[in-house]
DNA sequence: AAATAAGATGCAACAATGTTGCAACAATAC
DNA sequence: GTATTGTTGCAACATTGTTGCATCTTATTT
């Protein structure tokens, strides 16, 4: 577990610049708590009185995603969402609230890409895995 | 496992109607034996002669949806994809040639997802897992 | 502090995906 | 065959994402 500031620091050390946007895009992507999309990202940085271009953001997501900074998921909808890469985790969506909560599991899939190798002679590389259902807050509400 | 003159039926006695485009779109679903995205689905119905338009596509597809007779997945680019639900079953995408393939788990993830409930007090309804990798022919390519 | 080189940015234009309203049409029941 | 209601195509639009290029910034060098 990282903070920004670490990261920030990493970039510069790896001899990249460290602009306006980058270092907030950074914090944004933090401060969230939650993956982001590309449209999301923008709303937040203006909140900061910081104007930036969509094409901008779409071209420092793919900087982030190559600096093995920031990783690509999907919720359910047709956006693209983008998270800091912290612990492996997955993701609870709530079809209620549409609320995302990451959630880390004890089991890690291990044993199931071991077999995808020997039965399919597929090597498995990454996997995604999210969960749909209510949150705690939504169930009640419908009860 | 159904067949899709089954499910064609079983649109007929749920007093739906049986339309060129309908029974069309559900058979190509069939003989793909993976997801196909809406264009590509467009492109096979233009295969047998059937002009539809983009629309009607999208339409069809959200009321294959609410028949529960299709289902809706991600795999890892920016389009959404479509198939025929059957047995649970989740994908292999190979990075390489982007062939997708069906693979069915032993473990389903009960266990996991009551161990959310309990711990998370969030209702699991469905889950959706994708690994990516490469498949068997894509990797003796690259050794 | 100014000059430089390379990377980052904004803008315009474009491409692809997906949605909506509405008039015309077709599948079923009678 | 006619009526009813679901289905379709078309036009227009909204959103997401991409590309080329001129301009500006960051960080280094002098």
């Amino acid at each position: 577990m990282t903070d920004a500031d670490t990261i920030i620091g990493n970039i510069r050390a790896d001899g990249h610049r460290l602009t306006r946007i980058r270092v907030f895009m950074i914090r944004t992507l933090f401060e969230a708590q939650r993956p982001l999309a590309p449209s999301e990202i923008l709303t937040r940085l203006a909140g900061f009185d910081i104007r930036a271009d969509r094409t901008t953001v779409y071209r420092e997501l793919r900087f982030l995603m190559e600096q093995n900074i920031v990783g690509h998921i999907k919720l359910g909808d047709h956006r693209n969402y983008y998270e800091i890469l912290t612990e492996h985790h997955h993701h609870l969506v709530c079809k209620g609230c549409k609320n995302v909560k990451a959630v880390v599991l004890d089991n890690h899939l291990e044993d199931e890409e071991r077999k995808i190798y020997k039965k399919e002679k597929f090597k498995v590389i990454s996997h995604s895995l999210e969960f749909y259902g209510l949150c705690d807050s939504c169930l009640r509400k419908r009860a």
